[in-house]
RNA sequence: GGCCCCUUCGUCUAAUCGGUUAGGACACCAGCCUUUCAAGCUGGCAACAGGGGUUCGAAUCCCCUAGGGGUCACCA
C-alpha cells in the first residue's frame, strides 16, 4: 500500500460522458497500479445545476465500468463549513477581500473588454476598501463575494506530469472569485480547499483544467498547505475536432450502455485513446492496463474518439465472453424488444443460450445481436427484398419448396446432421447445387440472406416451425408469381 | 483577441539518451475459407503540418509560420 491518493470529482450536472469516464479511468489505472487509495468525490457546489439524480447517474455508471473506489463519495454540498472556514482564514490573513460590485457592473466591464477584443480582468475595485465604504454597501445592503488577492508580478509554475513545466504571468490572473454571493464556494476554491484537506496527492484531470490551475495554485499557496502533483490528460473530440456533444451521437456511458457496448469494450477503447501499453498490444483485460499503465506514456494530443473501432472491438467482447455472462448481458435487450418475457423457465433460458451461440460471430453490440436472433422468437418472417429477387423467384421454387417439405416430414431425428445429409442427398436426386436449395430454404425461414449456418438455424427451430415457414413461402411465391 | 497546450497513415497509436525499408490496430481494397452473412487467415493502400536551423546524420533538439484545441464566469 502506497500512500497516493487520487480521487475523480465529477460535477452532477449530465450524464458521466466519455471524456470524465477516461479521466477516471486513467485514475483508477494509475492509483491500482501504484496500490493507493481512490477517491470518489461529487462537485455539487452549483446549486442550479446540480442535480442528484445525475449523482445516482454518475456512481451507475462507475459501477457498470468496474471503477470501485476505496473512499466517499464526499460530497462538497456536504462540506460548506470548511469552506466558509478557510476563507475566513483567508479573509484575517488579509489574503482574500470582500468584494461588493454588483453582477452587472462587472458584466459590463465585461462587455467593454469583449468589444475591444481584451481579456477581461476584474479592476480590483474592492481591494483595498476603506472600512467606511463597506459599511455604505453593507448599509444599502449589498451581497459581497469574496475574491483571493492574487500578486501582480512573476509567474506561477504548474510542473504537469504529462506536459512538464508550464509557466503562467500572474498579470494574466486577476483577483477571482472563492466565495460566491449566496455562501457557495466556487470550483477553484473548493476543490483546492477538497484536495489539500482529504491529502491528494495526485490530481488526475482533463487538460481543459491546465488553464484553472494557476489559481488553484495560487490558493493553495494562500492556505499554506503542500501542493498535489498535477497530471493533465488530453481531452477527446468528436470526429469533426470540435468538442463532444449530443450532436455527436452517444457520448456517455449510459448511451453507450444502451446501444449495447459491453463496459469491457468501452473500457479497453477508452485506455487507448491516449495511452498505449507498448508492444502493439491492443486488447488487454483491466488487470493487464494496470500492470503496464503509466501517467509517462500517457500522450500530450487529444484524439477524436472512433466508434467504428469502438464497435470491432465490442464485437471482439462478444465472442469472447463465457456464454453465462453473454445470456445475463444481452437478456435486457431482448426483452426490450419483445423477444422475451421477463422470467424464463430453464428450458427456454437453456434454449436462448443456444440461440446466442449461433448469431454471436455476427454481432458486434447486443443492439445487434437481439436483431441477428429475432427469427427464432417472432412468429412473423419478412422477407428481404433483395433476397426474394434473388432466391424465390428462380424457375421452380415452389415446385423445390413442396417436394423439400414432404420429404422433410420423414427426416427423423431432426438435428444439424439428419437435415444436413438430407441436403446433401436432394441436391444429388435432383441434379442442383446445394446453394440453390439452401437459398430459398434460408429466406423461407428467416427472411434473410445471412445467417448461421442453415442446419443450426434448422435444428434449432424444429421440425413443425421450419415446415410452417416453408409453406408460407410457397404461398407468397404462388402469390406473386410473374408479378415484379 | 490575450494566455496556455498540442501537431506521425482517414482514425487510435508505436518508434521514450538523434541512426528503423517509420511498426501495430480500426476502416478500406483484394484473395483464401465457406451453403449465405459474419468471423478468421493472408496480402495491399496509406503518415512524420510547412519552412528554417543544429548535426556526419532529425519524426526525435531549437526557432518561425500555419492549423487545431483549451481557457479567460458569482459553471465545473
Amino acid at each position: 500500500m502506497s500512500n497516493v491518493r487520487v480521487r475523480f470529482a465529477p460535477s452532477p450536472t449530465g450524464e458521466l460522458h466519455i471524456g470524465g469516464a477516461r479521466t477516471a479511468l486513467f485514475n483508477f489505472l494509475y492509483v491500482r497500479s501504484v496500490g493507493g487509495t481512490f477517491i470518489l468525490r461529487i462537485d455539487d457546489t452549483d446549486l442550479e445545476r446540480s442535480r442528484a439524480d445525475y449523482t445516482d447517474k454518475l456512481i451507475a455508471s462507475l459501477r457498470w465500468l468496474g471503477f470501485d473506489w476505496d473512499e466517499g463519495p464526499y460530497y462538497q454540498s456536504k462540506r460548506l463549513m470548511e469552506y466558509t472556514s478557510e476563507a475566513e482564514r483567508l479573509l484575517a490573513d488579509n489574503k482574500a477581500y470582500r468584494c461588493y460590485c454588483s453582477i452587472e457592473d462587472l458584466a459590463k466591464g465585461r462587455d467593454a473588454a469583449h468589444k475591444e477584443n481584451r481579456a477581461y480582468q476584474y479592476p480590483g475595485k474592492c481591494r483595498d476598501l476603506a472600512s467606511e465604504a463597506e459599511k455604505a454597501y453593507l448599509k444599502e445592503g449589498r451581497e459581497a463575494v469574496i475574491r483571493l488577492r492574487t500578486p501582480d508580478h512573476g509567474s506561477t509554475v504548474v510542473d504537469d506530469q504529462i506536459r512538464g513545466e508550464v509557466s503562467f504571468d500572474n498579470e494574466m490572473l486577476d483577483d477571482f472569485i472563492i466565495v460566491k454571493s449566496n455562501g457557495q464556494p466556487t470550483y477553484n476554491f473548493a476543490s483546492v480547499v477538497d484536495d489539500l484537506q482529504m491529502g491528494i496527492t495526485d490530481v488526475i484531470r482533463a487538460e481543459e483544467h491546465l488553464s484553472n490551475t494557476p489559481r488553484q495554485l495560487l490558493c493553495a499557496l494562500a492556505l499554506g498547505y503542500k501542493l498535489p502533483r498535477f497530471a493533465h490528460v488530453p481531452m477527446i473530440l468528436a470526429p469533426d475536432r470540435s468538442k463532444l456533444s449530443k450532436r455527436h451521437g452517444a457520448t456517455s456511458v449510459e448511451e453507450f450502455y444502451n446501444e449495447g457496448y459491453l463496459p469491457e469494450a468501452l473500457v479497453n477503447y477508452m485506455a487507448l485513446l491516449g495511452w498505449s501499453p507498448g508492444e502493439d498490444r491492443e486488447i488487454l483485460t483491466l488487470e493487464e492496463m494496470i500492470d503496464s499503465f503509466s501517467l509517462q506514456r500517457v500522450n500530450k494530443t487529444a484524439a477524436i474518439y472512433d466508434v467504428t473501432k469502438l464497435a470491432w472491438m465490442n464485437g471482439h467482447y462478444i465472442r469472447e465472453y463465457k456464454p453465462d455472462k453473454l445470456a445475463e448481458a444481452s437478456l435486457p435487450f431482448f426483452k426490450r424488444r419483445g423477444l422475451l418475457r421477463e422470467e424464463l423457465s430453464d428450458p427456454e433460458y437453456d434454449y436462448f443460450k443456444r440461440v446466442l451461440k449461433a448469431v454471436r460471430e455476427r454481432a458486434r453490440t447486443l443492439v445487434e445481436l437481439a436483431d441477428a436472433a429475432e427469427y427464432f422468437y417472432l412468429e412473423q418472417v419478412e422477407y428481404d427484398v433483395k433476397g426474394v429477387k434473388k432466391a424465390f423467384k428462380k424457375e421452380g421454387t415452389a415446385e423445390l419448396l413442396r417436394t423439400m417439405i414432404e420429404e422433410l416430414r420423414a427426416v427423423e431425428p431432426f438435428d444439424r446432421e439428419t437435415t444436413e445429409a438430407f441436403y446433401q442427398d436432394l441436391g444429388e436426386k435432383t441434379g442442383l447445387s446445394i446453394g440453390r436449395l439452401i437459398q430459398p430454404t434460408r429466406l423461407a425461414i428467416t427472411g434473410r440472406m445471412g445467417g448461421p449456418g442453415l442446419f443450426e438455424i434448422i435444428e434449432l427451430l424444429g421440425k413443425e416451425k421450419t415446415i410452417a415457414r416453408l409453406e408460407k413461402a410457397i404461398d407468397y411465391i404462388d402469390r406473386y408469381q410473374g408479378s415484379d
